[in-house]
DNA sequence: TATAATTTTTAGCCTAGGCTAAAATTTTAG
DNA sequence: CTAAAATTTTAGCCTAGGCTAAAAATTATA
């Protein structure tokens, strides 16, 4: 290493990231819950907790907070809804997931490390890199 | 979608997500300790909070926990350093930055985008994947 | 239908890592 | 050498998202 790059440009690669983790609990949610509604026609607090390997006292408040936001509904005690927001986001990480996954198997990483490495990967892909993953031929 | 994977298997993906957010910190820290000392001689806590977008008050918190977990070392109004700890970790996360960062580019990422999404793909990458993307050519 | 089991909510606690404001110390200039 | 400027530390606040324990509501069973 010999020279570093100009401050205020690798600060702005940082803050990137910390605006993806912030984003990151609201993707996970919504994409959880639109597969389970499409599976198991609904999606119960039990199951999202049990599948994001947290406790439900858990997940019940992170719940409350992306229903403040508007990306789910529901009412006391029953199953969990998205609205057409939390909809609209869960399709295009659904969508994201899948172009992350298959590039990384495409790639040769075995489907099981493939989809450990997409859960996370996922949430730092930029729309350029997106469009170079989808394309990719092993 | 059809059908949905075994609820523990997911569970275990987001598990691992959330314990590399865990050494997220500690790892951009200490590998940018490691480049300002090996360029400007010294890690001092104003150029530190600057190249993370932070407040220097918050990287000083930060830093005294990487202390307390003995990553780095400093006296009082002194500069960092870092621990063998500390430079065992930034020496690895520096060598897998690097890895993810090149890969992207022969992928055909430009250099500018490849820098914010390597800067969160970094630690999500397993040690199967990383190996893949430091062999891959074009 | 009453009771037991399950599920969901709530309360309260904890840690990480943001922030501002102000105090303490070091460094620089006059 | 002293005063001003810069740097670092500390205190106190906030949010997100973990946790346990217990209360509340629903669902299943006898
Ligand atoms: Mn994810
Ligand atoms: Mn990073
Ligand atoms: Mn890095
Ligand atoms: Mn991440």
């Amino acid at each position: 290493m010999t020279k570093l790059v100009d401050a205020k440009t690798q600060a702005s690669w940082f803050s990137r990231v910390r605006e993806a983790h912030q984003s990151e609990t609201a993707e996970d949610y919504v994409e959880l819950i639109a597969d389970l509604i499409a599976v198991q026609q609904e999606a119960r607090l039990s199951d999202i907790a049990q599948r994001l390997g947290v406790r439900h006292a858990s997940a019940s408040k992170v719940l409350a907070r992306l229903a403040a936001e508007g990306y789910v509904e529901s009412l006391p005690y029953r199953s969990i809804f998205l609205t057409e927001k939390g909809a609209a986001l869960a399709a295009r990480c659904k969508a994201r997931h899948k172009i992350v996954l298959e590039f990384l198997i495409r790639l040769g990483v075995s489907p099981e490390t493939a989809e450990y490495d997409a859960e996370g990967i996922e949430h730092h892909i930029s729309a350029e890199t997106l469009a170079i993953f989808k394309r990719f031929r092993g």
